[in-house]
DNA sequence: TTCGGAACGGAATACTTCGTTCCGTTTGAA
DNA sequence: TTCAAACGGAACGAAGTATTCCGTTCCGAA
């Protein structure tokens, strides 16, 4: 079938997808050079697949939407409210989708198509909230949500498999402190403060 | 005694510092003609004062660490072990000092005595950690603390006063994390992975 | 009132940094 | 052997930005 150089080009592909995700994500305004060289390639096979830098950003952050939504889908079949509150969180953290779009969002114009999978992926979250909020603090909010996916986002090392493990321990610590008694303080956030990265 | 030219001079000095501080937590990178804007001056009110770009950001960095050793001295004198660590958290959460550091280091190359400050800041920190370690769940290590830290820094919103609000909501909830019952999974932080911003 | 000069504002300069284009080369398939 | 899809990477041009420079302002001393 695919064989030979139709094969390097497949193999490219995903090298250079990889090679962006890797690259956009330590540093969003990396150089699309950066890319190229990450992955191997030069400039030209770049440039082959992609209109430009936008669309190359575009795609790696609709990918990573389309992550998140399909985490929050496999959550919501488990039966149990606070596990699959907490399956949904950690498969997030897992696959470092959040930073994806958190890095990325306003690095591009989105296209109609995108913001209609982030209000669906919004509202997947938001019915994972609705099922486990008997189970945590009172006052927590969905909004607290995304913020606590950020704060994971943040727990970066340079060694990439290091900072998975690392995520993992403070989702662990996150979702320990989500379930502690008492109120929060102050005004919980609100949906707008929390997404002005969709801002179209 | 201090009037006229010489007040003007004085208060573009300390408006300087306050815009840097501003513009660079919101974007590292930012170019200094921004700071200059920001502060209501011209680009040669900035030079004047600070030889280039560098120094500023270092000034500006090692003002952060020392207000950091402050908090940690000052939260040393509370005689409850617990209610010291606690203190020590929010005056660093509150006075944004973290990201200060965490943002700005990388951008300069640190003097001799801000690394010696930063020695002293984290020997201050680990005995504060120290101090209320038997107050926390088992398998805490002190370099848990910069990342919650970083955690914390990672909770930013539009409006800056409304980001000390919800900051101070999360240091809640990562505090009542850290006393939870239960083991964190996965090897702790070391150290080294924490401090890849103080490398010189 | 008159000057000297400290402090300024901001245009001009001198680079550096990228996104994008272009062109010559390689290589698998017919 | 030939064709064209894929490449690699130098070259180009548009931005962006740190730093310099110079003419202007205005406090304070004479």
């Amino acid at each position: 079938m695919t064989a030979g150089r139709a094969r390097e080009a497949a193999r490219n592909s995903e090298a250079i997808l990889a090679a962006a995700r890797e690259v956009f994500l330590a540093d969003a305004r990396a150089p699309i050079a950066a890319v190229a060289e990450r992955a191997g390639v030069g400039i030209s096979a770049l440039y082959r697949r992609y209109p430009g830098k936008e669309d190359l950003l575009r795609t790696l952050c609709h990918d990573g939407l389309r992550r998140f939504i399909a985490e929050a889908e496999q959550a919501a079949r488990e039966p149990d409210d606070w596990a699959a509150f907490e399956m949904f969180l950690r498969g997030v953290v897992e696959a470092d989708v959040h930073s994806l779009t958190v890095h990325l969002a306003g690095t591009f114009t989105p296209t109609a198509e995108m913001s209609a999978d982030a209000m669906r992926a919004s509202e997947l979250g938001d019915a994972l909230f609705q099922r486990a909020r008997g189970r945590m603090r009172p006052g927590a909010v969905p909004a607290d949500m995304t913020v606590l996916l950020d704060m994971c986002a943040a727990v970066r090392v340079l060694d990439a498999g290091r900072t998975t493990e690392l995520r993992r321990r403070y989702v662990t610590l996150l979702l320990d402190g989500l379930r502690a008694p008492g109120d929060l303080p102050g005004p919980p956030p609100a949906e707008a403060e929390v997404n002005w990265r969709w801002r179209t």
